[in-house]
DNA sequence: CCCTGGTTGTGATATATTTCACAGCGTGAA
DNA sequence: TTCACGCTGTGAAATATATCACAACCAGGG
């Protein structure tokens, strides 16, 4: 119903709004979103419509309102607990990020090849052998995991995630993942966008 | 001309036949990239009519003939110099991924605010202090840089990469970031992606 | 009071992207 | 030979996404 590219501009929307409340703005307005995220404010006010949350010609839209709509939109009703499967530099940067940020969204397990990893807390995460994946995915109750692993490994993975009854995945190899329909799948190819961004900026050349 | 999103999957396809040239595969057919790339064996078509590369109904493609298409379309003529700014965790992540593996695309240098990495050289690429940033990316000509850095100095580290003559920049901050029209810019927002799937993910609880 | 100016919410429109569907072709079997 | 098959390349249609444009609203200033 509500399209996968508004969702994210959402998210986007929801950090600039926890921005301006910290920084004591009250209310803002559609234009003003728009160019701290790189929308049109015509696209801010229709990404809006989905959160159902009312403006005022005056004012705008009142911060600590719409921050409020658009976190009851976008959040689980309970946490969601997530994992992260590889543990090298691209995992730990992501561990970093969501720590403690997103308090609905909590990545509560890692899971690493490398058995010296095994058994250690990373960015208050812990590091478990990758052969308890399946068990502690179970167990846990974990729905979305996040894949940071080699290419040549990822399917493999992906499978036995699946298998476990994983919700959602997003990987982040540079090939992406076949998963039955009904889990919801997003391939982060950064070989790709950094390729794209090469091509394009050979126009002016 | 060509839509970024083709651009986007061209690259994948591209090591998906670096792949099978390793396997010493000669012929491929669309479905069987499309299956490998996570698209539709039309669309896999309808984006190789971009690169002007021809198949045959009884073969398919030339594994290596579009290979090499495809080299040549996204390919610059000369090799194209790039910088990451940014040497934390994601910065080291990106800078392994695309060591020795793209010729046409070198990042030749790294730029850091933490002295201590300055001088040293990280997965074979020297980190340089952020202050000649500028400095050296004229003297280098480098086109495209890689943004790794905090979401509160992104903005800033781009404007002085904009000042400096970049053509093309990718950003890994959680914030988009403005720039000038003429600069290729590409925001890689690794959070909304993960609220993307979590929100998603949530469909049939 | 009556304008003017600036904003919201949304129907209508435009653009971008994907999918459909089929003519054309060469191969292998009968 | 003649047919059926399976694939390519691509016009046409469908879908997804973004933009336009305007009625409705209200505050502030004559």
């Amino acid at each position: 119903m509500t399209s996968p590219t508004t969702i994210g501009r959402l998210s986007l929307y929801r950090r600039i709004l926890q921005w301006l409340a910290e920084e004591g703005v009250k209310n803002v307005f559609s234009h003003e979103l728009a160019s701290r995220g790189g929308a049109t404010a015509a696209q801010v006010r229709r990404d809006l419509m989905a959160v159902g949350y009312e403006g005022n010609p005056q004012r705008g839209y009142s911060v600590s309102g719409l921050l409020a709509a658009v976190e009851t939109f976008l959040d689980p009703p309970d946490p969601l607990r997530m994992a992260i499967v590889g543990v090298g530099n691209l995992g730990r940067a992501i561990l970093a990020f969501f720590r403690d940020r997103r308090p609905k969204l909590r990545i509560v397990a890692a899971f690493e090849r490398d058995p010296s990893l095994c058994g250690q807390v990373v960015r208050g995460c812990p590091v478990h052998a990758i052969d308890r994946m399946e068990t502690i995915v179970r167990e846990q109750d974990i729905r979305v995991a996040i894949l940071a692993v080699p290419a040549a490994e990822v399917q493999q993975v992906a499978d036995t995630l699946v298998h476990a009854g994983i919700h959602g995945l997003v990987n982040f190899a540079p090939t992406p993942i076949r998963a039955p329909k009904g889990i919801a799948v997003e391939d982060m190819d950064i070989t790709a966008t950094i390729e794209k961004v090469a091509y394009m900026a050979r126009g002016g050349v």
